[in-house]
DNA sequence: TATCTATATTGATAATTGTCAATATATGAA
DNA sequence: TTCATATATTGACAATTATCAATATAGATA
C-alpha cells in the first residue's frame, strides 16, 4: 500500500492542525458514548430530572415498556458512567440527572469537530 | 408496584420541565451515538481533516493497527451516518470530516442536560 | 489486453450487549 | 418475626458488532 501523493499523511497531520486522539482518551470517550448509545437509556435520561428533583424507579419502569430488571440494568449503566446519581429513600430508589457529566461529554464530542482551527 | 409519594411521576413530568424523548428521536439519536461509540472510529475522526483537506484511506490504515477491511468497515459506518464524506480520486479514496454533523450531534446530546430549565 | 494496486465486500467467528425469568436483597408494615 | 413490596443481581439466550481472511471491484499502467 503506497502513499497517496495528495493526501495528508500522519506526519503532516499535526502541522495540518489535526491531532490523533491518544488511545486511552479514545477508550474512555467511547465508553461514555456507548453508555448513551441506546434508545431506552436516552429515554431514561430525558425522564430523569436534575437536582433537587428526583424520579423514582417505579415511575421509570412504568414509562418504559421493559421489564423491571432491564430498566434496573440500564439505570446501572447510566449510573456507573456518572450520568445519573442514586439516592435511596427507604424502599424506593430515586435518581437525578448529572447535567455536568452530560455537558462535559457533549463538549468532548464537539471538540472532534474542532480538531482543525 | 406502587407510586412513590415523593417522586416525579410521568404526568407531572411535563410541568416539571422534563419531557420524554419521542421514540423515533431516541432511535435516531442512539444510532448516531452508536456510530461514534467506538475507540477506533473516534481515532479515525481525529485523524480525518475537514474540507478542503482530505486524508487517504492508505494513511488511515497505516495509522490504525487494524486490517484494511476493518478500517474500511469503520469508515463505512462513519460515512453512512454522515460524519465523514468520501471522494474518489483515481485509485485512491479520500475522506474529509463533516464538522456540522458532529456539532449537531453534540448539540443534540447537550440538550438532554437542559430538559429542565 | 493483462497486470498491479487501493479499496470494498463477503463470510465466518468471537466478543459484547439487550433482554427476560428467576431469585436475592432490603425495607416497611403487620 | 413474618409478610409484602421496591429494586438489584444472576444466569441464560438472542441479537448485534468488531474483526480478519479471502475475494471482488475498479482504476492506472504497461
Amino acid at each position: 500500500m503506497e502513499k497517496s501523493p495528495v493526501t495528508v499523511p500522519a506526519e503532516a497531520c499535526v502541522s495540518a492542525g489535526c491531532r490523533a486522539l491518544p488511545n486511552q482518551v479514545a477508550q474512555e470517550q467511547a465508553k461514555l458514548l456507548k453508555a448513551l448509545a441506546d434508545p431506552n437509556r436516552l429515554l431514561l435520561l430525558s425522564l430523569i430530572p436534575p437536582p433537587p428533583q428526583t424520579i423514582c424507579v417505579c415511575d421509570l419502569t412504568g414509562a418504559l415498556e421493559l421489564s423491571q430488571p432491564t430498566v434496573s440494568h440500564h439505570l446501572k449503566v447510566l449510573s456507573d458512567n456518572g450520568f445519573i446519581s442514586r439516592q435511596k429513600k427507604g424502599t424506593w430508589v430515586h435518581y437525578s440527572l448529572v447535567e455536568e457529566k452530560l455537558k462535559k461529554t457533549s463538549v468532548q464530542l464537539s471538540k472532534l469537530a474542532e480538531s482543525t482551527s
